[in-house]
DNA sequence: CTTGGAATGTCAACAACACTGACATAAACT
DNA sequence: AGTTTATGTCAGTGTTGTTGACATTCCAAG
């Protein structure tokens, strides 16, 4: 071994950072953070008998006010009717309204009334607060690194919806 | 505003990285990013017929054999209740022994069997192949980033089993 | 205009995985 | 001897996901 580099020098012909070890770190890694991730939204839904389904639809609607049902199921990755029962319960408690649509009046158009919009308030900013704390403790760098590997740890279809709601 | 410093220039004094703009991202890329984290596995295990639970079962236990059913509780984050529908399961199908401790016997010290060392290094394999791909992709740098942003974004507890893992 | 397909909604059944609460047993500690 | 700890188990419940079947509404192609 003739340069035996150690170490995670930026250089990138070490592939120490390769290593099961390294990876086995990785995953372990996101298996805790996720569960911070979720932590404080889940503690705030528990409260309204609510649960994390609720949270994303609500999420998504607010970040794309008019999606239709078909647009958010392809986003949440689940089948419609888990997502329908999820709505109407929405719908139910008046937290989201549903639009025929104009020009296709088989699509139903999502929106967040006043009260949905408060409710997702509250969630984001839950979730921001860690977010911003993690963000802040990491710094920018670390940031920057942190999202190159998310978007590469993807599914295609799950890059390009994400891509989407960046533009 | 004297030095309006825009990009993510790794000074450190521009705080543009806390947005709300940017912490959704970086919420949004968690969300993406966790599916694709599991879908391998998933695909896997539902095969077998069994479930994520499963899998976060065999994986501790092979991570640290012969753990105690209260320490991997702990580690888990779940209720005994939950976790021993997950073990008898697992014990039943001969994937993992439990052995009655020697200094304290009201423990029972968990071991994987051939098979479920088996079944682990299959969805391991799969995971980490992912895991790799995507760590390749991203580079050793922002591999670094993550994994800080990652830690930062757990509770202190989660922290704190995770350094723990790793010595 | 009729027919086929797409988008949506609904009903029913089921499984995985979490929860709470209650209770049992054995072993260890005080 | 009495209490605490570690574990296991039974019963019930809730959220979230799945399939499968079927109805409705509408657009578009023949």
């Amino acid at each position: 071994m003739p340069e035996g580099r150690t170490g995670q020098g930026y250089g990138g012909e070490s592939l120490l950072f390769l290593t099961d070890e390294q990876l086995r770190q990785g995953i372990e890694a996101m298996f805790f953070a996720y569960r911070g991730f979720t932590a404080d939204p889940d503690r705030i839904l528990a409260e309204l008998s609510y649960g994390r389904a609720h949270h994303r639809a609500v999420h998504f609607i607010n970040r794309s006010p008019g999606t239709t049902v078909n647009n958010l199921l392809s986003i949440l990755g689940v089948t419609k009717q888990s997502l329908n029962r999820v709505l109407r319960t929405l719908i139910g408690d008046g937290l989201v309204i549903s639009k025929v649509g104009e020009l296709d009046k088989r699509e139903r158009h999502l929106y967040l009334t006043d009260q949905g919009a408060a409710l997702e308030a509250t969630l984001s900013d839950a979730q921001r607060a860690r977010m911003r704390a993690a963000y802040k403790d990491a710094g920018p760098e670390a940031v920057q690194g942190f999202k190159k590997v998310l978007e590469a740890m993807m599914d295609a279809d799950m890059r390009r919806a994400y891509a989407k709601l960046r533009d």
